[in-house]
DNA sequence: AAAACGGGGAG
DNA sequence: CTCCCAGTTTT
């Protein structure tokens, strides 16, 4: 038997119950590729369910706010997803009348859907010959081949792509697809592989030669920035607060916050209210201030660590507009600010 | 070609 | 601690 034949078959045996596999809705399939993107099962599971129940059509999530799709997406992060989920959603409903696009090609013009989302879509609901490439097919490739190149790499990507292509069972590429990546997911794992009881084991090269922890490579390495958050939460008299949408690039685009002072280093309780910033960004307003967290809260992210703390400020009334504090936990927030909002108890 | 983009889980 | 996760977009 081939390798295309053993996990065809082992895929028939072992794969797991997941919603979306009960469907060929492109609408379903497009939700759940989105939602799972560098995201494991576990964590994207609920995630998906909520929006195929608050968001049945893609007139529903087209219709949506996008802040109200940003807080059902909370805790997920990426948030880039989400935006661009909506604003495709919106495309599908204007521009093509809310039929999804039917075809690899159309896909790729949807914001967020790149050659691995437009595969499995393609392949999956109209059963394109289209092969998925993702982490873990990168792994079961470059361990069955004994391929050493850089998963990573320019040449790596075009490498596996085009082996990927070669593989395929273009009869039912969907499966197919899924079985590449079930396999790499639930057994040939990145750590402890069940290599003993592999369906592939005669014929892999990387368990012949004993490299199959060394596959597949990869390179670079990301550098970390650290960055020191001091959030203000305003409280006044008649129970109000300032909580402010994040609109420039980078992390957190659209979310919400308390206003944010950045500082080069951690700013002592002591020296809060003499501190170069903190004058700078209240002038003249009288309050009184307590911190919430003496300690720094660490909170890293993929390429900065952020070592945040909470400045809770007294005052009479606000400056600005200012909201409710009832109402901060209806805004979509990052999992650092929800987390603050749980504990202090707004 | 490299960097940016979240948060959680596994070992 | 490090590495990885049903990757894409921006620089």
């Amino acid at each position: 038997m081939d390798f295309n034949k053993i996990l065809t078959h082992w895929y028939s045996v072992n794969k797991r119950d997941l919603p979306w596999r009960q469907t060929k809705n492109p609408y379903h399939i497009w939700l759940s590729e989105i939602i799972m993107q560098q995201t494991q099962i576990k964590q994207g599971l609920p995630y998906y369910e909520t929006f195929v129940s608050n968001y049945p059509s893609v007139f529903h999530l087209a219709n949506a706010d996008e802040q109200d799709v940003l807080k059902l997406w909370q805790g997920l992060g990426y948030y880039s997803r989400a935006r661009n989920l909506h604003a495709s959603a919106k495309y599908i409903s204007n521009e093509l009348n809310g039929e999804f696009p039917t075809s690899y090609q159309e896909m790729l013009k949807l914001k967020g859907v790149g050659d691995y989302t437009a595969s499995a879509i393609s392949s999956i609901s109209f059963d394109e010959a289209h092969a998925v490439v993702d982490g873990n097919v990168y792994r079961v490739l470059s361990r069955y081949f004994g391929i050493p190149t850089p998963i990573n790499s320019t040449a790596g990507i075009k490498e596996f792509k085009l082996l990927a292509t070669q593989l395929l069972d273009t009869k039912n590429p969907g499966d197919y697809n899924q079985a590449v990546m079930e396999f790499g997911a639930t057994q040939c794992k990145p750590k402890n592989p069940y290599c003993i009881v592999c369906p592939l084991k005669d014929s892999c090269v990387a368990l012949q030669k004993g490299i199959v922890g060394e596959l597949p490579v990869k390179i670079k390495k990301i550098k970390v920035t650290k960055k020191q958050f001091n959030f203000l939460v305003f409280i006044s008299e008649d129970k109000k607060t300032v909580f402010e949408q994040r609109t420039s690039k980078g992390i957190w685009q659209n979310l919400y916050q308390f206003p944010l002072i950045e500082s080069e280093t951690e700013i002592p309780l002591k020296s809060f209210k003499s501190h170069p910033s903190v004058l700078d960004y209240f002038k003249t307003l009288d309050y009184s201030f307590s911190v919430f967290n003496p300690k720094p809260i660490v909170h890293k992210l993929s390429h900065q660590h952020l070592y945040a703390k909470f400045w809770i400020i007294e005052v009479k009334r606000l400056e600005t507009e200012g909201i409710p504090i009832s109402e901060v936990k209806n805004y979509p927030t990052p999992v650092l600010i929800s987390n603050f909002i749980d504990a202090f108890g707004f």
